[in-house]
DNA sequence: ACTCTGCATGTTACA
DNA sequence: GTAACATGCAGAGTA
């Protein structure tokens, strides 16, 4: 398709151009974010179905989890008004956080009906951000300022929350195909609640006077709210699961009208982590297999963090140290004596841990605050009795370090042999009351897919939008079965000892690595490979803007669409190849997932169904049978999945081999001019180089061949790569003149004049750069997003080819360059001088190069010298835009984004009829 | 040569 | 920016 054939050739460029990378950038996180997303898809069923594991699992609770709003614990029962007492340990439950707010008595409670509470629609709203803002201020100001507490409240506003996903809750049973914009309120509604319960947390913890710590979050939640909100819309997964505490809490807690023990009752709602652990380690997600009805069964095997109960300093301690033992890990300990046992605290065993040095690292916080205090670093012997009742002597002592302590447990080797732990396994501390006795619990790593989740999850913190829901959603029904029958299971199994079924194995490590907010960016290897696939064919999804109109351009005879806006990601389809020689385009509808054959030149929307199947009336429709057979869908799919693992090993491939760059690569791709039909044979009608393009397809893309391979373009070569090469710099230059004419304009009327032009320019030059560099089909991917500065190497190692090859080294500092051009003493260009030259009008470039036309190259002209100028001008203008282009690479993190899609307009949109066209 | 001990240092979490 | 923590490392001790 060219402007020959009177067909406009479909570009995407032009002042769009930047604004498409930086859209491309954020895609490649929404992708990156995606890839994970569906690998956990947790969102929508784990959340919701915490709530009721939770509530059981309070319910067994033996421990006090009960907020204490104030030093007295009393409240009034909204129902009876009877005046009630958070109870504490061993006793039974008297109060209820209500859905609507407030408490309740339990017999009120039971008698109303749980799942039946009624709802606060005023509270229950949340609809606004307001809402969140009022109540949630309203909530910490209640909590933490004693002179101004309004009993009631408190409770209230974290009911509203927890009001809010029951009643969420509700919905999804009724209606799953809500789930989207409910799940994002519910995630919204879970975080605030979040933020809320570490508010109730401090105060719980701390005196009556502490109002200093109070005002900080009051002002942090009041002010903050409103971005809280906003925030908490683009992230949901973490915080979905990452608010256990937020689940609607049935508080069987005892003591009826007691009073005191309640300093020794952490709150239930500090289950929530803070804020900052939007994500905390979830090892409630295991439970969400568990409804209502099954709930009772599970709960001794409900692993639920509980914040500790007392010690020194208990409220510095980190969460993730709360100790995760189950009711039933806790009757295991405490056998059938009348001990009491109290959870301390647990670590997770790092490398050095469970090396053979025998030191056990100690949180310092625990050591400090459960441990018998030292004051001598040789510290002393510590008597800790296993699971097995076995006793160990530990030496229990300090380092001093950077002015604090390091406390360790030493001698533990034979301990953690015996126990047969390794790094990643958990070891738990707890006590036994009355005697005071430490007893040493452990659980055994897993690498089941829950905790896989878990650890995938922490990674997730803060990384979703709503695309990302959607996303989830679609895979929430498969896999979320998938998960549920994991977690079954596992479920009631018990191990040996304390060494119950790791529902969460909280690899400390692990979530560092890929969860922790500094490392949010980091994937691992298999991640990223995926991700760039998936970013590849991200590129092939590029669609013109949808509303936008292009003007027409013509140039040199040929029309070019141009689009001001940034182009969109369209719906991904699949090509096959009939045996009759034609073509079918596959496209998957959105709704029925059926699978829809549509014209092979068609372009689709992002979001397509059957209902939008013009090309087929009998499949217009979501009831209509499926063309493919189960069989020919699974061999579409397997085709495709094959081609993607052809493009990733390619890509591979082109990282690890250097490959011959530039012209090199267009002279090989000279062979293909008529040879084609390499390599990637296949029944998908796409070409191994790229999926969109296919067989026929002679756009600059398609007509190189693969890497090193075909003959060296000679001088004289009129090949169509070499022809393609020099309309493309052809087109550059006209517009290069373009813009000078404009900065003539732009010198008379400066504000006008910015340096948008001058990126466009860049870009273009830039796409151009990159469909001539890329030698390789699979190389032609324009965005590659690596980690570990793979990209870089990538880049050096084709400059270092260049450089050989007589070209620009992008290595040498321009102001090198220009000194040694200046001297004389490379035969390398200089920067200024391909400046100079780029910035010279065409005409007279031209007549420098002896050209009278670059449509119709002079005979005697070297084809060769001037596609090399050609070449180091596009470098040259490449390397010039590099600083500016550092945004793109640093906002990936450690990922970098070697180049933008430059060849977005021409892969995005190529079509067999479209060769022979310059996309510039 | 190997292990142990004490400390130093780099990384990460957290405020 | 700082504290916490994981781990490295050098020197001492021991087989």
């Amino acid at each position: 398709m060219n402007g020959d054939e009177g067909v406009h050739e479909r570009i995407v460029w032009g002042n769009g151009f930047d604004q498409m990378e930086e859209r491309l950038e954020v895609e490649i996180w929404r992708v990156r974010d995606a890839v994970r997303s569906v690998r956990v898809n947790l969102v929508p069923s784990i959340s919701l179905r915490l709530r009721a594991v939770f509530r059981s699992a309070y319910e067994q609770s033996t421990y006090c989890d009960t907020y204490h709003s104030n030093e007295s614990g009393w409240r009034d029962c909204s129902s009876c008004g009877k005046r009630l007492h958070c109870g504490c340990i061993a006793s039974k439950s008297l109060l209820e956080l209500l859905d609507n707010g407030g408490i309740g008595c339990i017999s009120c409670v039971r008698r109303s009906g749980l799942a039946s509470t009624p709802t606060d629609e005023k509270i229950n709203g949340f609809a606004t951000r307001n809402n969140v803002t009022e109540v949630r201020s309203a909530s910490v100001d209640n909590n933490m300022d004693a002179d101004n507490v309004d009993v009631g409240r408190p409770l209230q506003s974290g009911n509203a929350e927890v009001n809010e996903q029951n009643s969420l809750l509700q919905s999804q049973r009724d209606d799953k195909n809500e789930s989207v914009g409910k799940i994002k309120r519910e995630q919204i509604v879970a975080a605030v609640g979040e933020v809320g319960s570490s508010s109730f947390s401090n105060f719980n913890h701390s005196p009556i006077g502490s109002s200093h710590f109070s005002k900080r979050y009051i002002n942090k939640e009041s002010v903050g709210a409103r971005d809280l909100y906003d925030s908490l819309a683009q992230t949901c997964l973490s915080i979905t699961l990452g608010a256990p505490g937020n689940t609607n809490l049935t508080l069987d807690h005892s003591g009826t009208i007691e009073g005191g023990e309640h300093s020794r009752a952490p709150p239930s709602l500090e289950q929530g982590q803070r804020s900052r652990q939007l994500m905390p380690k979830p090892p409630k997600m295991n439970s969400g297999i568990v409804h209502d009805a099954t709930t009772k069964e599970m709960l001794p095997q409900i692993r639920v963090a509980r914040p500790p109960v007392e010690g020194r300093g208990r409220n510095q301690l980190l969460p993730r140290y709360w100790p995760r033992i189950t009711d039933q890990e806790l009757q295991q300990i405490s056998g059938d004596s009348n001990s009491t046992i109290v959870p301390l605290f647990e670590k997770v065993l790092s490398a050095s841990d469970a090396g053979r040095i025998g030191r056990l690292v100690l949180p310092k916080a625990c050591a400090e605050a459960y441990f018998p205090p030292i004051s001598q670093p040789e510290g002393l012997p510590l008597k800790i009795q296993d699971v097995k009742g076995k006793d160990w002597v530990f030496q229990f002592r300090f380092w001093p370090n950077n002015n604090s302590r390091m406390y360790v447990l030493e001698g533990v080797t034979p301990c953690i042999q015996s126990m047969q732990l390794q790094a990643g396994d958990t070891v738990t501390f707890s006590r036994l009351d009355p005697e005071g006795k430490l007893v040493m619990g452990f659980r055994k790593a897993s690498s089941c897919t829950t905790c896989s989740y878990s650890v995938l999850l922490q990674s997730m913190k803060g990384s979703t939008d709503l695309h990302i829901n959607a996303l989830s959603e679609s895979f929430h029904a498969v896999d979320g079965d998938l998960s549920w029958r994991n977690i079954d299971r596992h479920g009631g199994r018990p191990n040996e000892g304390l060494a119950l079924q790791p529902l969460l194995v909280p690899e400390k490590k692990r979530s560092r690595n890929i969860g922790s907010k500094s490392k949010r960016l980091l994937i691992d290897s298999e991640d990223a490979l995926e991700l760039k696939l998936t970013w590849e064919e991200a590129q092939d999804l590029l669609r013109p803007p949808p509303s936008a109109k292009p003007s027409i351009v013509m140039i040199e005879d040929h029309e070019f669409e141009e689009y001001e806006e940034p182009p969109v990601f369209g719906k991904k389809t699949i090509f096959t190849a009939r045996s009759s020689g034609g073509q079918d385009q596959w496209a998957q509808c959105d709704n029925c997932s059926k699978w829809r054959r549509l014209p092979v030149d068609v372009l689709l929307p992002p979001k397509w169904s059957c209902i939008d199947n013009a090309w087929d009336p009998k499949r217009c429709v979501c009831s209509a049978a499926e063309e493919l057979s189960p069989m020919d869908r699974e061999n579409l799919l397997k085709l495709d999945r094959d081609l993607k693992k052809r493009r990733i090993m390619a890509n591979q491939k082109l990282m690890h081999e250097p490959e011959p760059s530039g012209l090199d690569a267009l002279a090989t791709a000279a062979v293909l001019g008529e040879g084609r039909g390499d390599s990637g044979a296949t029944c998908v009608a796409t070409t191994t180089k790229h999926p969109r393009h296919r067989p026929g397809c002679t756009c600059i893309v398609c007509i190189q061949p693969p890497s090193g391979k075909g003959p060296k373009h000679k001088p004289t070569c009129t090949c169509t790569v070499c022809m393609t090469v020099k309309r493309r710099f052809k087109t550059l230059m006209m517009r290069k003149k373009k813009r000078q004419t404009e900065a003539e304009v732009a010198q008379r009327n400066p504000p006008g004049w910015g340096p948008k032009d001058e990126v466009e320019v860049d870009s273009a030059a830039r796409g151009a750069l990159l469909a001539l560099d890329s030698s390789d089909a699979e190389g032609r991917q324009a965005i590659v997003l690596e980690s570990g500065g793979q990209s870089n190497a990538v880049s050096i190692d084709k400059a270092s080819e260049m450089n050989k090859a007589g070209k620009i080294d992008l290595n040498c500092h321009p102001d090198r360059d220009d000194q040694d051009a200046q001297a004389g003493g490379s035969d390398r260009m200089s920067m200024m001088s391909l400046l100079q030259v780029a910035s010279l009008p065409l005409e007279t470039y031209l007549k420098q190069n002896g050209l009278t036309s670059l449509a119709a190259p002079e005979p005697q002209a070297s084809s060769t010298s001037q596609a090399q100028q050609q070449q180091q001008l596009l470098v040259v203008e490449s390397e010039e835009k590099a600083p500016d282009e550092s945004h793109l690479a640093s906002a990936g993190g450690e990922h970098e984004i070697t180049t933008p899609i430059a060849t977005g307009g021409d892969e995005g949109s190529c079509r067999p009829d479209n060769a022979q066209t310059d996309p510039v």
